[in-house]
DNA sequence: AATGAATGAGCCTTCATTCAT
DNA sequence: AATGAATGAAGGCTCATTCAT
């Protein structure tokens, strides 16, 4: 008899004040430790509000509900690693494509760094809810503008890259990542797996330089 | 799946009897459609069961649990993939790298074909349990085979491919070919698309035979 | 992330068997009894399994959800309720319009016997959730009905009842006698209220039957 | 309503200064939108305090608990519909009982008119917590104060009424008007249906004044 | 006087699994 | 072999209420 409602709101409260933010933070911070330690399974928002030092009662002020927590992590890990990515490609001393892509590579690769199984679990439970698209707009966007920003600059050797093109560099990489961190691949973090994903994107890239093909937009 | 023991075999039985293999099939049958209608959160033994038109009962005297039913459910789908993939090997006339790189893309591009909610279903499914390295399995040493067996033959032009090398190349390209059923992109059977599948894969494998790089292995 | 579907069926499955039965009629008594013992406040799903000694699964295997018990159980009580009334109806040897409303009225007034407080909650209960309506419509009906046989009878002294005044008739014979039970009014069961409630229907009765009014219908 | 501690004061602090009372004002007027809103379901002391535009913290400041707050708007409620009944009752011209009760009863069908959802939520709720003696204690002695003026003035026609009389008559009629509201019923502003509860009124009191029966009191 | 973040007991409900028939 | 009623651990979530600021 508990009447249902709600408003389709992720987040119920904007928080404010400096102890909200602190708040929430250390709800965050509990929920990647539950995951890293005990997977999805361990995932439940009591395990998540106890190991965050918070009551159940809290966390439901800040988070809609169970999903929209784990979508909040995984936007705030998503966040990260792109910066991630973005501060390597300003810190990358080589200029050329390749050495573009490498550091794209290695920042996405390293991510989440010490929490590959928080990491694999916010990849399955967003896969699992559907919500993949959304998390992934803004890395496609970041591709094609890195791309495009290579293809107009002084530099420019690449074609603006057409829609289908833009999702399977991007799919096709992080896919390859994704695959070797939810198989717990040993080779995750080894120089051979970097130089083969460097290497397929580099091939693919050239390969639509030489020959870019019909549809091209860079939207 | 909330309590979860341990299920040393994976099937109670083997259906030796006609009726046993009925029931067995009628199960995967049901789970399949249920999956194909509800998704992941339909899909509970209870509704697989009703589904299926035998009693709960009946299904647990064939499957030792959910995650069970589940594996073979992803299997069967896996082997049926595989099979037209293999289908679509023999039958292509075109003997070079892009010919068969082409066939085996539409393969699976086109696998499941009308079932596309409950293949990513299965696949989240699947990825969700942590068995994903199980199933693909069979697919790296598919590959793995088709590329001795094209840089064994008359046609030899690609090198024996390291443990990366087969990792990536299949991951990347079934990556983003399951970056796009599970996204729903609307380009998913699209020429476009798929020529931009084997524009990569050839590319790779291009880049590879050009220079094999370290650490070759078959395995 | 507990997917929420269900059908708005009242009841799950139709007891087929007499064990189900035995079950449905021991969960309808456990309810009755944690409301008489405990009112609405005690009246928890769980408290209902454990009372009536099934667990809290079985219950749900026959009643949808809380609301639904509540709504068997005041249907289950209503329908003695009337066959009470009927039975009192035949049983009454006074043929005089005062002898059957008095036999009504002491069959309503002491209906629920020695289970005032179940009666009260599930009064409650029912006007809180508002599908007071729906059980109001037989007691309606049986008046009316019984309004008619009298009025066409051999002892006809009543005109047929127009909507409004079945209506009238019912609610405020009922409303008082309802009204006595949730205030817990000692006199409830006195032969002096008894009288009122008669003198009450008889009076306006027999001002119907004066001035009939206008608008008559048997609806 | 789920943790229920012991309320000795209904109300914390007697407001005596404007402000205080412009808040107790507020909030008492946002439970009733509230309630006219999204019924009992949506009576949450926070969505109250929200609407009224105070913190919860001030709303308990003024109100003991939801109880208080719930009871103090029935008063309110009550108070006002009292007074329509007494300024219909000095208003009217006719001084015969049924010109009276007529009086009283349109009153009483016409009160609250335009908040039908938040009368039947007090209503409910009032009901569903049992304190419907104490706010019917003042209608009925209301009705008996109303009683004994008429018997004992110049148009005495009416004995004084015995404490079952008083409460038959009070809530037959209430009862049959509430059970119209509660149960929406077309006609309950209609005249037919005014007609029958002041017949039903007068015929009762007639057979009274015919025949007074035994136990008379005035309490 | 007012604020509103925090609390936490406890409720409803699901669903994988068992076992007597 | 099959049935399906029964189980019950477990989890998501609400909301009245408090108290430090």
């Amino acid at each position: 008899m508990a009447a249902r409602r709600q408003a389709p709101e992720v987040k119920r409260r904007i928080p404010r004040q400096s102890r909200a933010a602190e708040t929430v933070a250390a709800i965050l911070e509990g929920a990647a430790q539950i995951l890293e330690a005990g997977g999805l399974a361990a995932f439940t928002t009591n395990a998540v509000a106890e190991r965050a030092g918070v009551s159940i009662g809290t966390l439901y002020q800040y988070f809609a509900d169970k999903n929209a927590l784990l979508l909040a992590l995984a936007r705030r890990e998503m966040e990260v690693a792109l910066a991630e990515v973005g501060r390597a490609l300003k810190g990358e001393a080589d200029p050329t494509i390749e050495g573009r892509v490498r550091a794209m590579a290695r920042a996405m690769i390293h991510a989440f760094r010490g929490r590959q199984r928080a990491r694999k679990a916010v990849v399955q439970a967003i896969l699992a809810q559907g919500s993949g698209i959304e998390l992934m707009a803004p890395v496609a966007a970041f591709i094609a503008a890195a791309g495009a920003q290579v293809g107009s600059g002084p530099l420019a050797v690449l074609p603006a890259l057409s829609r289908e093109q833009v999702f399977v560099v991007s799919r096709a990489t992080l896919g390859a990542i994704r695959a070797a961190v939810l198989e717990e691949q040993p080779f995750l973090r080894s120089r051979a797996f970097e130089d083969e994903i460097v290497r397929l994107a580099v091939a693919y890239l050239g390969a639509i330089t030489a020959d870019p093909g019909r549809s091209r937009t860079t939207a």
